[in-house]
DNA sequence: CTAATTTCTTAATCTACATTAAGACATTCG
DNA sequence: CGAATGTCTTAATGTAGATTAAGAAATTAG
């Protein structure tokens, strides 16, 4: 037990190799064999899928200090089926997993890791996720979407937001319309 | 950056108190402040949320070696969502999550510890878990269970796979005919 | 053991969203 | 700049699963 309170947080803007790319670049493509993570000083990335029907399934966006990673693929040792996309242009630290050295413990007064608790923090947005795409309404989620990550609003397209909620385009458009309308 | 290879692994099965509960015990209620994890040595547990009309959508089940926490809860310092219910009698180690302090880090051989690659493996889970509940039919989500916890099908009442894999029994119900008589 | 309760199945009907189609407008490309 | 492409919206039609209802069988409680 390490009762010492001061972290040394990983400084992931500094860790591996820094990139610019533009709006577009794919940093990352399903099949490959994927240890690398992407840390976004600036700009913003989306990670999505490909299912047996070309549709696509937005399953995060990174905007700044976000971190990709596939942790399936690593700890799996299998192939991602993620593509990872710049949808800005966008400034990034690309390194290994394997460079991550964190001590996961609790200080006297409570405190943990601030990377631990980042881990941590992606188990419960994911928890919530599952949760919601089981008992929540299309339009529930959306509002969710709203209160959660206000700052991204401007930034996705609503056929990317759509894709990240798991309904189509359309369907966000009519939830729309009845949230203008004041519909229930 | 620690190049030891050797870890000491967590000793779930005697970190905290040890209870035999039977079942249809409730181990915590939602609203409650939770820190407590639950480990099982033996038995059954669930995990569950009750969503305003009512229904029950459960969120995971854990049967022997496994850890049921809420991290959500634990991380922001919020009342629990969740429900956890032996649904068989057990036997568990109850312990507070400030119990565990663990070293992330990787040894020379990419070797990472075994608590870390535990909680990888719950985020492998959950990613895997939200792009199905996305893009996967129901029917490709119960054949996806049958494959992943072959295990569990005999322990766990249909009503409650269905609940886990977020429909109805009678779609469950539906389902398995339809694979009984080999249905597309 | 019997009565009560729960589980599972079936089927008819309903519904939230998907699919299809297309128009208006905005953005990108050459 | 004009053409091509993409985004967003709208509406009609379709569909996977939800809801409602109920019977048969299994399990639980007293």
């Amino acid at each position: 037990m390490n009762n010492n309170t001061e972290y040394t947080p990983i400084d992931w803007a500094n860790l591996g190799t820094l990139k610019f790319v533009s709006k577009g670049t794919l940093l990352q493509e399903e099949g490959m064999k994927s240890t690398k993570s992407f840390y976004v000083k600036k700009g913003l990335l989306r990670s999505y899928t490909i299912d047996d029907n070309g549709k696509i399934h937005i399953f995060m966006f990174a905007p700044e200090a976000w971190l990709v990673s596939d942790v399936a693929s690593y700890i799996n040792s299998k192939p991602t089926d993620f593509f990872v996309e710049a949808i800005e242009d966008s400034e990034i630290m690309e390194f290994e997993m394997t460079s991550i050295s964190v001590d996961f413990s609790h200080s006297e007064d409570g405190k943990i890791h601030p990377e631990i608790s980042k881990l941590l923090r992606r188990i419960a947005v994911l928890q919530k996720r599952v949760i919601m795409l089981m008992s929540a309404t299309a339009r529930e989620r959306y509002e969710h979407f709203l209160e959660t990550y206000p700052q991204l609003i401007n930034r996705v397209p609503l056929k990317m937001v759509a894709s990240y909620l798991g309904i189509t385009p359309e369907a966000l458009s009519s939830i729309r319309r009845k949230m203008r309308n004041k519909e229930i």
